[in-house]
DNA sequence: CCTATAGCCTGACGGC
DNA sequence: TGCCGTCAGGCTATAG
């Protein structure tokens, strides 16, 4: 499920396998992932030429030609860019690939087609037309302007941290972990939460995601005193012993200790 | 204005 | 053995 933690790690990924290869073709395998776009469209602005830098924000990627084109990648919950060369490597469920010249493919692998890829001009006009907020890693949000981002709300601090159009990025796991770690009920109302309580989530914040980002290629690593590795209900909470409860935050399960984390 | 909820999508899994 | 309901959670659209 890409989160703020699985895009950084895209980004590394694409940056070391896609850049500057010609592209030699674009195929679309089912054409519901695309985005007010065409293959045709894709096949006239891409082929010819190469992917040159990539830009996160978000759970969003932009692929970048340097020429006014961008391509713009979401990958939903099951979404993710897998780079091959022989195609006996090739993902189950490439909705859309690119080859390129020397003879490597990019898909955009997608099972439950959740994802989008679309065809833009500029990712600052595509970011303000979705209304995303700023990203708490590239766009480098100090506790003040964390605090504007999200006090306003009137409803549950997870649902809060979750809402893109306030900070993009936070999905479902990073918002639990982080209101774990910070020993913080996932259903507390913000206009309810002290300076204290919020300071505490804006440090852990980062420290989940980053941490995280680390973690992406081998999921052993993610350590053992996070939920992320007890997230079944009536699990060992690994901060106190006590037990994990299942529990429902505006229709997404969510994994809480009740004893660490109060109302 | 705001927040909460249903539904889209596909495959894994468990019960019968 | 195999069918079928439920669940997973990115988002958007709509209801409240």
């Amino acid at each position: 499920m890409p989160e703020l933690p699985e895009l950084l790690y895209f980004k590394q990924y694409l940056d070391a396998t896609s850049l500057n290869q010609p592209i030699q073709a674009v195929t679309v395998h089912n054409i519901k992932i695309l985005n007010d776009t065409s293959e045709s469209d894709l096949r006239e602005s891409l082929v010819g030429r190469s992917f040159v830098s990539t830009l996160q924000h978000g759970k969003y990627l932009f692929l970048q030609t340097g020429d006014n084109r961008e391509v713009e990648l979401h990958f939903g919950m099951t979404g993710r860019p897998v780079y091959y060369e022989h195609e006996e490597s090739k993902p189950e469920y490439p909705r859309l690939v690119f080859d390129f010249e020397n003879g490597g493919h990019l898909a955009f692998d997608c099972m439950r087609m959740l994802g989008e890829v679309g065809l833009i001009e500029d990712h600052e006009e595509f970011i303000r037309q979705k209304g995303l907020g700023p990203d708490p890693i590239t766009g480098d949000i100090s506790f003040p302007r964390f605090c504007e981002l999200i006090e306003d709300s009137r409803g549950m601090i997870k649902t809060t941290l979750m809402d893109q159009s306030r900070i993009a990025g936070i999905g479902n796991e990073c918002s639990e972990e982080i209101l774990f770690q910070a020993r913080i009920h996932p259903k507390t109302k913000v206009r309810d939460l002290t300076e204290t309580a919020l300071r505490k989530i804006y440090d852990t914040m980062r420290e989940v995601v980053e941490t995280k980002a680390k973690t992406v290629g081998s999921p052993n690593l993610i350590p053992d005193h996070w939920i992320l590795s007890h997230r079944e209900d009536g699990a060992d909470c690994p901060k106190c012993g006590g037990e994990i409860k299942r529990i429902e935050v505006s229709g997404r399960g969510t994994y809480i200790c009740p004893n660490c984390q109060e109302m």
